[in-house]
DNA sequence: GAGCACTGC
């Protein structure tokens, strides 16, 4: 191609190349936006399958990527793009030439011409547009009558009359329908039918998971023939798709819960559904106990619960005995086959049985479930290996890892199509067990083992444990493989194991939890003191647990000695953080630093992930790190630079690509500081920067954290100030290599060893200004001064 | 010098 030299164009009169460079990039980025732009119209209009609804997700990631540049050689390794975007990626390509073609064009013809052509490619994007837009209507117009024809089909329509008579006759009701019996999203629109939502009052149904409530939303708006967020709507965080029209609001179970503290009695609602209560997210738990105490005050609101499993009786037992009302499901038969004797190593068993299904079973996709990404990654190597082995005797194995923290490019791949001939092993966590769903699985391979957080309120350590699961976890899994046609589950362990050693249902979340937020919350909606220690938990956690969660309340000074809540724990309860961060953001205050205060909590509460580590790349990875801790400013403050950064680089993703940081965690990050901002304003503290004054910031979030303060000891190890207690700083931290002599962190783990995570340092005597309630002037005194505390002397 | 299941506000 002809090259122009730079003096060429400015002689040309047009435009400066800097700015043609850049009107391109702008036109090139809003082509690119404008298809996602399409794309969403879609989505509003025509509800998609949950699979569909995750390509759409994918492909606007995919454009980030474009616009980043990222789809030449080097990166195109680093983040492979799944093949069912080759027509995004060749279009992307055609896009390009046409540019070049076209920028050559605008040169060669001047001004005029250029000019047409823009507008005939505005006329022609207006047509597209127009064009989708009949399709769309055309479309859902027909969809509307072929789903008035499913509904119908369904399990529950044959009980319509008998369950409206019943909610008619009864105000708590236990729902046990099975999946596919339609019961999510019909009993809300035959309540609506019924007229439970005159005088204003709306039907409110709670989901654990975001994805279920927009997309359960977007079907019921379809099928009611009405436009989302219109009468149908949904509420989740950081996103409120609902009007004053709306009457039927699907929400997640945490988002009622926030709700409960604008309104106790829950006076905008006339039924309250609490769906998939079996899997008794920490949420669902609280709810159980605040809808029941409404229920009493308010006569006129219905409870619904409904739940797939056939425990009920037990939440019939705890709603004052409701009646039970069961809906069939639709469902196809899962034979299920045990081993003969217990698996010594079930990687290995695993991978046998994959192959052995491979080899032997009618076509089919395979889901093997396995504890974590390490896990995951070997079994995927030795599959890999031995398919190799067996050379092409055998159809063609694909096979697809899958976990939440896997960059969402390479998600996309377990939602291709199989080819023909070839057969797909899905590698997963627990992430397949609910969370999301794959099309044409026909066996699965269950090792009966997950790993599961749990909590010990006596040293507040958290750990990951692998844990054998529960029967009730087993026939969830199983039932993977009954989605599309009758299916077959592989358990590799005994039916014997099966029936003696297995739990029936996986201990509930609030019994294994740290309790501090939720004790706030219970708090904050009048339930303090005594009223909480008889607060109806359907288990109750763990005494120990609400106590532990009290007394730290109380040394925030959240609660104050009567056991009430005070005004700074009045502002805590506002923020939907723990405690002690929220306490850290109420101290800003004092500081004047709540600026950085909300980016540093909004980066805390993002998590672990937002640092990506490539097994090949991990130095270049690493050393990507250590920018942001010059000076040995501490993790905190590592956190506050990498949030300012990226901002500085206008919220770039290549930025972050290029930082080894996820894109998806960031933008969280951003989503979370946003909202953190507009609950400042709520609690009228006002929003000031104080960047220069590290010591500030760093001192605002000790006042949060003070429990949390470590000190070296005379063997090197740290030793937890009032407790009695080995640390150790996480390698990964800024400071593992600098070894201060105190230090506060944000959360202690146990793996190997106990480790403190995201680790800053400060001065003794800040201790002693902040917290004089909770530490003496000999807490804070030099160790190697004093006499080692008993138990922890050196080794030897 | 080391490993982080999954959600949700």
């Amino acid at each position: 191609m002809k090259r122009i030299a730079a003096t060429d164009i400015e002689t040309l009169g047009v435009v400066s190349r800097q700015n043609y460079l850049k009107l391109r990039e702008e036109r090139k980025l809003q082509q690119l936006k404008d298809e996602v732009e399409d794309d969403r119209y879609l989505f509003e209009e025509i509800p998609l399958s949950e699979s569909e609804y995750r390509r759409t997700m994918y492909k606007e990631e995919i454009c980030n990527l474009l616009v980043a540049n990222k789809l030449d050689e080097n990166h195109n390794e680093y983040y492979r793009i799944p093949e069912a975007f080759d027509d995004l990626k060749c279009a992307a390509v055609n896009q390009e030439k046409r540019f070049s073609v076209a920028t050559q064009g605008y040169y060669d013809n001047h001004k005029e011409e250029a000019w047409e052509d823009n507008q005939i490619k505005k006329a022609f994007c207006d047509k597209k547009f127009e064009f989708k837009r009949e399709i769309t209507l055309e479309k859902s117009r027909a969809k509307r009558l072929v789903l008035n024809e499913e509904r119908k089909k369904l399990p529950i329509y044959a009980f319509r009359d008998e369950f409206l008579q019943a909610v008619n006759d009864h105000q708590i009701i236990v729902i046990v329908g099975e999946t596919g019996s339609g019961k999510t999203t019909q009993i809300p629109q035959y309540l609506h039918e019924d007229g439970y939502t005159k005088h204003g009052r709306m039907i409110a149904c709670t989901q654990p998971r975001r994805v279920a409530a927009m997309s359960v939303a977007a079907r019921v708006s379809q099928e009611m023939g009405v436009k989302l967020g219109h009468e149908v709507g949904y509420s989740i965080r950081f996103e409120d798709c609902t009007s004053e029209k709306t009457v039927v609001k699907y929400m997640t179970d945490g988002m009622l819960l926030r709700e409960f503290l604008a309104q106790p009695e829950l006076d905008s609602y006339s039924v309250v559904m609490v769906d998939e209560a079996h899997e008794r997210t920490l949420s669902t738990d609280i709810l159980f106990g605040l809808v029941k105490d409404v229920a009493r005050a308010r006569p006129d609101l219905k409870l619904l619960i409904s739940s797939a499993t056939l425990d009920a009786e037990k939440f019939s037992n705890y709603f004052d005995l409701a009646p039970i009302f069961k809906i069939p499901g639709r469902r196809y038969p899962v034979e299920i086959q045990y081993t003969k004797s217990p698996e010594a190593n079930y990687l290995d068993a695993a991978v046998v049985t994959t192959l052995q299904i491979h080899a032997t079973q009618s076509p089919g996709d395979i889901l093997v479930f396995l504890t974590g990404q390490e896990e995951i990654e070997t079994v995927e190597q030795i599959l890999k290996h031995r398919v190799r082995g067996l050379g092409t005797k055998i159809a063609e194995l694909i096979i697809c890892p899958i976990y939440a923290n896997l960059p969402t490019e390479l998600q996309a791949k377990i939602f291709e199509p199989t080819p023909e001939g070839a057969r797909k092993v899905v590698l997963a966590t627990n992430i397949a067990e609910t969370s999301l769903t794959i099309d044409g699985i026909k066996y699965v391979i269950d090792p009966g083992f997950c790993k599961m957080k749990t909590y010990n309120p006596r040293t507040g350590i958290e750990s990951l444990l692998v844990t054998p699961i529960s029967k009730a976890s087993a026939m969830q899994r199983a039932g993977r493989s009954g989605r599309t046609g009758p299916g077959k589950c592989f358990r590799l362990y005994t039916a014997y194991s099966f029936q003696n050693d297995l739990d029936d249902n996986t201990s509930p979340e609030i019994q294994r939890t740290n309790l501090a937020n939720v004790v706030l919350t219970l708090y904050s909606l009048g339930i303090e003191h005594e009223k909480l220690l008889r607060f109806e938990f359907m288990d109750p956690p763990p005494a120990d647990a609400i106590k532990k969660a009290m007394e730290l309340l109380y040394n925030l000074g959240a609660l104050n000695g009567q056991g009430k809540l005070t005004k700074v724990g009045r502002r805590m309860a506002e923020f939907p953080l723990d405690p002690m961060l929220s306490k850290m953001i109420v101290a800003s205050e004092k500081y004047k630093c709540s600026d950085e205060i909300i980016s540093i909590a909004a980066m805390l509460s993002v998590g672990n992930s937002i640092f990506y580590r490539p097994k090949d790349k991990q130095v270049h990875a690493d050393n990507a790190r250590l920018n942001f801790h010059s000076g040995d400013v501490g993790d905190h403050i590592a956190y506050l630079n990498v949030f300012n950064s990226w901002k500085e680089t206008n919220y770039s993703s290549e930025w972050c690509y290029e930082n080894y940081i996820q894109v998806r965690c960031m933008k969280h990050a951003r989503d979370i500081r946003d909202q953190l901002a507009g609950l400042l304003e709520r609690v009228e503290i006002e929003l000031i920067s104080n960047s220069n004054d590290l010591d500030a910031i760093k001192k605002s979030i000790l006042s949060g954290f003070f429990p949390h303060a470590a000190k070296l000891q005379k063997n090197g190890t740290y030793g937890r100030v009032k407790h009695l207690q080995t640390v150790h700083i996480h390698p990964s931290s800024g400071l593992a290599e600098v070894v201060p002599r105190l230090v506060l962190y944000h959360e202690l783990v146990l793996t190997t060893k106990e480790y403190m995570r995201q680790v800053t340092e400060i001065k003794p005597e800040w201790l002693l200004e902040i917290a004089p309630h909770y530490y003496q002037l000999n807490d804070v005194e030099d160790s190697s001064s004093k006499k080692m505390p008993r138990g922890c002397g050196l080794a030897h």
